[in-house]
DNA sequence: GCCAACGTTGGC
DNA sequence: GCCAACGTTGGC
């Protein structure tokens, strides 16, 4: 099965890409989705060395790096845990309604490469990302797609 | 099954 | 801070 490349947001002022790069194995659980769509790519898409865009949305709005998928999807955790915010009673160890992916850091580009910029390139057009109104958090991107945000995030600013 | 109300996301 | 767009909920 071919490589799959995908797009991950996160609120910077929430979970950055710095936090990830600060982690003791560069690895975080990727919980906390709750929208059903983002849910089934998480469940039933990812797997394991899938590569993704670090997207930092809301502040600065721009992809800032790229993460592999170092586990598939599992039962979101916080899901299950009364005590954490993100808990769901709906969710259940024999039933679990969320779930989550781990992933470690790889790189953190030169330059982010901000949403304003990504309009602007007809390769990028098609992006999930750009439609307007657009607010799902995880979303697949094409290898092409991937790999020009790529070069744009190692250009020299 | 419809749809209004509501809460949230996220760019600007 | 504003507000458009969207997903979810709940009354009917």
């Amino acid at each position: 099965m071919a490589r799959k490349y995908w797009l991950l947001k996160s609120e910077p002022g929430c979970y950055s890409i710095d936090d990830l790069a600060g982690e003791p194995d560069q690895t975080t659980c990727w919980s906390g989705v709750r929208n059903f769509q983002a849910r089934n790519f998480l469940r039933d898409e990812m797997a394991l060395g899938d590569m993704a865009l670090f997207y930092h949305s809301v502040t600065e709005p721009s992809a800032v790096g790229t993460v592999r998928i170092v586990r598939a999807g599992h039962p979101d955790e916080t899901a299950l845990d009364p005590g954490d915010s993100h808990f769901d009673p709906r969710s259940t160890p024999a039933k679990p309604l969320w779930f989550a992916v781990d992933v470690r850091f790889v790189r953190k580009f030169a330059t982010p490469v901000p949403l304003r910029a990504m309009r602007v390139v007809p390769a990028l057009s098609g992006m999930e990302l750009l439609r307007k109104g657009s607010r799902l958090s995880v979303t697949p991107v094409t290898k092409a797609e991937f790999d020009v945000i790529c070069r744009m995030g190692e250009a020299e600013g």
